[in-house]
RNA sequence: GGUCCGUUCGUCUAGGGGUUAGGACAGUAGAUUUUCAUUCUACCAACAGGGGUUCGAUUCCCCUACGGACUACCA
């Protein structure tokens, strides 16, 4: 086979938001096809309008955005293939199965739910391993394999409701080859005469998908493990449609599981384990109660999308070495289809905050201050660049998550009403409540106040006091922040500036008791 | 039940016929720090079980167990 453009595609279902395991099928698709000078397409499968939840599109557009997928083609950039959402394509589907028909691989059915509800209780009555339809029960059901030709022309014409199925050979082995799986074997028996259009004129997942992928000359189909047992039907598609030599290659990625237990990690962990399990908020209705729930994101949980996406390629996937801490960049460059592992991950929740600390450690102050900034914003407090800037600063090593630094640095805006408890009881007494008055009294009045010199000048001061710093230092920042913990006291005073350092002591002295 | 896929520290994983089975997260301990955090150091901890093949198997093969996916006019 010659050389062929490399393009892959995600092909997600507008029904709700994105799971965060689609998230990693998306990335997969996107550092392959990077990785290879290829394209990655974005294709909407909406091809069930019962499942069709509004605004479920939109939502995915964005979270690959936020997570610097870029598409290169597909629905909402637009191509040459288009369009790229299948229910805009119906009228598309309907000649290749007409092709199946006239070709003898295909069949009408015209079997009712009951109908068939009947056969499977039939064959169930019976023992039978696996009901299903296939090469031999179609010989009992109503399709054009058993009715008579001019019933079936009249029931056509007639416009009665009719499905078409997949003709699936009695025995053969379907074969392919997986990229990440090797040889996988099937024995058609185990395969159903899957229907391939619906009654509503709407293909299944099944036609749509094989066509589409053939139209839009996809190269590499990576999808979820979910896929693999139908994996076999597809090749036997693609060979009945006479496609079997422009086939796509097949990676099925390994399945993200629950962080405890076993099983599929879903939408529910997320409430039941406290973490998202979506990129980005999701408000969406209960579907048995109708009422609004919201789902939590990752991007409004305050994780940045450099530290998921590096998680996320972790998670079934390694370079070979010891590196973990990949850009998106550094990931398109190392990434390879071959070290996909075979085994399922469960999530890991400390990991992913691990990156994300990593993350917002190493970002600049001022790439970091719109985020206090925002939090100041909605508490209706002011506050210049230059001094969020120095807050996140001090604050950066001490938080995992940017929407921390409004909770952990709000003693910078407020004077504190409440001072900690076991300090207070511990460290405060009268002594050192006279101590901090005078170390209030010589606080400097210029402007320019430096940390190395306010600690001089307190270990000065506490010398005169015939005190040892140590003492004293837990007050002090007691006294000032409320708080017993926090960045390093002196550079928290500059921050505060000595007029509100004064003010917050003079406060303290008066509000604390001095006994003892 | 049937078909298919999988199984190395608690978790993510490297490795691979002969290794002290390596790293990271978490955990524990210590150092640093005025405090907490950071940082640094150390420790803890794994080849599911049973059969083969082999001089030798965690690695290759088979079986068992366990886990998972699929089994719709859903994708």
């Amino acid at each position: 086979m010659t050389e062929r453009e490399v393009r892959v595609r995600f092909a997600p279902s507008p029904t709700g938001p994105l799971h965060i395991g689609g998230v990693r099928t998306a990335l997969y698709n996107y550092l392959l096809a990077r990785k290879l000078g290829g394209k990655m397409l974005l294709r909407i499968e909406d091809t069930d309008q019962n499942r069709f939840v509004p605004g479920a599109e939109e939502y995915i557009l964005e979270a690959l955005a936020w997570c610097g997928i870029v598409i290169d083609e597909g629905q909402g950039v637009g191509g040459p293939h288009g369009p790229y959402k299948q229910s805009e394509r119906k009228p598309m589907y309907k000649q290749y199965a007409d092709q199946l028909i006239a070709d003898g691989h295909a069949y009408y059915a015209f079997d009712t739910a009951e109908e068939l509800d009947a056969m499977r209780a039939r064959l169930q009555a019976a023992k039978v391993p696996n009901p299903q339809y296939n090469s031999i029960t179609r010989a009992q059901m109503r399709n054009s394999l058993t009715l008579p030709e001019d019933e079936v022309k009249a029931l056509l014409d007639g416009g009665a409701q009719y499905v078409i199925r997949l003709k699936v050979p009695r025995k053969e082995e379907v074969r392919f080859q997986d990229l990440i799986r090797g040889w996988v074997v099937v024995h058609s028996s185990a395969i159903d005469d899957k229907v391939l259009m619906k009654s509503d004129g709407m293909p299944t997942y099944h036609l749509a998908n094989i066509v589409d992928d053939h139209l839009m000359e996809i190269s590499h189909v990576i999808r979820g493990e979910e896929w693999l047992p139908s994996a076999p039907l597809h090749v036997l598609l693609y060979r009945y449609l006479g496609w079997e030599s422009t086939m796509p290659q097949f990676a099925h990625l390994p399945l993200l599981l629950k962080p405890d237990g076993t099983g599929k990690l879903s939408k529910r962990d997320g409430d039941r384990l406290g973490f998202p399990v979506f990129p980005l908020e999701w408000h969406g209705t209960d579907a048995e109660t109708g009422e609004a729930t919201i789902s939590r994101g990752y991007r409004e949980d305050g994780y940045l999308p450099e530290a998921l996406v590096n998680f996320l390629a972790f998670l079934g996937w390694n370079p070979g070495t010891q590196q973990e801490i990949f850009s998106m960049d550094e990931l398109i460059q190392a990434f390879s289809i071959e070290r996909v592992s075979k085994s399922p991950a469960k999530f890991d929740q400390n990991k992913v905050k691990w990156f994300n600390e990593h993350y917002l450690r190493a970002k600049s102050n001022a790439e970091l201050a719109p985020y206090l900034l925002q939090a100041l914003h909605e508490h209706a407090i002011v506050c210049s660049q230059e001094k969020a800037e120095q807050i996140v600063g001090v604050m950066k090593e001490r938080v995992s998550f940017p929407n921390d630094f409004w909770q952990e640095a709000k003693y910078f805006f407020q004077a504190p009403t409440e001072y900690d408890e076991t300090v207070v009881s511990k460290k405060w007494n009268a002594a050192v409540a006279a101590a901090l008055t005078a170390y209030a009294e010589a606080l400097p009045t210029a402007p320019e106040v430096s940390a190395e010199g306010l600690k001089t000048l307190f270990n000065d001061t506490m010398a005169a006091q015939g005190l040892k710093p140590g003492q004293v230092l837990q007050a002090l920042r007691v006294a000032v922040t409320g708080a017993a913990a926090g960045p390093d006291l002196f550079e928290t005073l500059v921050i505060l500036g000595v007029p509100e350092v004064t003010e917050r002591l003079r406060t303290a002295v008066a509000t604390l008791p001095a006994a003892a």
